[in-house]
DNA sequence: GTAGAACCTGACCAATCGGTCAAGTTTTTT
DNA sequence: AAAAAACTTGACCGATTGGTCAGGTTCTAC
């Protein structure tokens, strides 16, 4: 046998097994918070013994590291979907579609990320002023841009990015209430799609673009 | 001395005592969520031995029924201020208004609130369900007539309804991040009014009405 | 085949938590 | 004044939790 296809297999059964328990601790960890979050159940839904879970993982905040470092990522690349070049229609209506669709497959992920902030971001602090802050600012100098040359209403380009998140975030943190008063039917494609052609429109058009 | 004022006193120091613990109970539950919330750190703010804490509430759980209870009351006598009679244009700003203000004032109760919804409404679910959902279905069923009258552009009075929930409640809930954008600083009396406008416009413009 | 690395897991432990209770003190009532 | 009701609190307890560990099994390398 090769030796890569053994290394792949060594390889394999520790990222697989890691991946199952992040998987799970992403769902409890939102589910739960931090605190209602036992390793116990993190290693339940995993469907391994909890001892196998602290094989893995050193520490319970280990695992929760991981899985809001992995959110934020998964939020940075969306971001590069607001590309400046497409100027301001495109680039906001690509960036909320993106958010949009995160909220729909990453709820958890989503969830985990609202309780770390509101919780004072104990662990993500250094990547909100560094790599977050750069990215609003970059941002926010584009939009600054396009309102003086009159592609946009003069609205502070802050409070737009904060709209777009929080509304977008609304779907997947308060999906639950979304749920419940949709008459507790979960939303289906078409509703999604609707959710995010509402969004997008009430966004333009409030700052001045024509809708899609 | 009169009968009245004995009456007075008795219940002045029951509830009085009953109001800091709540008032420290939304705090800590807010930054900890509720497992996180120890009804020794409740205590420890409210400046009280736990003894004392379990004098007056039976269980933690009774605690943190009262905060939600509360919180979901502070923001139903809100919710009127979305007064149909006033038109579209009147009745979503003052609405936007006092959610903003809300958001400035009881920024640790909604935080508790988003996180009973991010756990699945296990204590307030049925009010999501009742008051929450009657007063959304009489809301959009207005915004429908307005639309159907030319008043305002054709959305869903649903997505509208979740975009101001979401955006006016996300200076609270994530207030954490808006500091750390704006320099680690907490928003200025300008700043809020700014916020509220930068919203009410955007929302408004966003569907066809002429902002304030 | 066999040595060693990687993986698995039941049993266990110290620490912490929600909640209780008995023994007080203070306040109200008569 | 003295009985009764309300309030206060340090000490305590059973249950749960994050984490450990020894003894095992399985996989890899040569």
């Amino acid at each position: 046998m090769p030796a890569e296809t053994i290394q792949f297999r060594k390889n394999s059964k520790r990222s697989e097994n890691q991946k199952v328990i992040l998987w799970a601790a992403e769902k409890v960890f939102a589910e739960a918070g931090y605190a209602g979050a036992t390793t116990q159940l993190i290693a339940d839904v995993a469907c391994l013994p909890k001892a196998n879970v602290h094989y893995y993982f050193k520490t319970k905040e280990d695992i929760y590291r991981r899985v809001v470092y992995n959110i934020f990522d998964i939020w940075m690349e969306a971001a590069s979907a607001f590309d400046t070049e497409l100027g301001p229609r495109e680039a906001l209506s690509r960036y909320i579609d993106k958010k949009m669709d995160l909220a729909r497959s990453h709820p958890h992920g989503s969830k985990v990320w609202a309780t770390e902030i509101m919780h004072g971001a104990p662990i993500i602090q250094d990547y909100l002023e560094g790599q977050l802050a750069e990215w609003s600012q970059d941002r926010a100098m584009h939009i600054q841009r396009w309102i003086e040359n009159g592609e946009m209403e003069p609205i502070d380009p802050a409070h737009l990015l904060y709209m777009i998140w929080s509304t977008t975030q609304h779907y997947a943190d308060f999906g639950h209430q979304i749920e419940t008063l949709n008459g507790g039917i979960p939303y289906s494609d078409e509703q999604w799609q609707a959710a995010k052609l509402s969004v997008k429109t009430i966004i333009l058009k409030g700052v001045g673009l024509s809708p899609i």
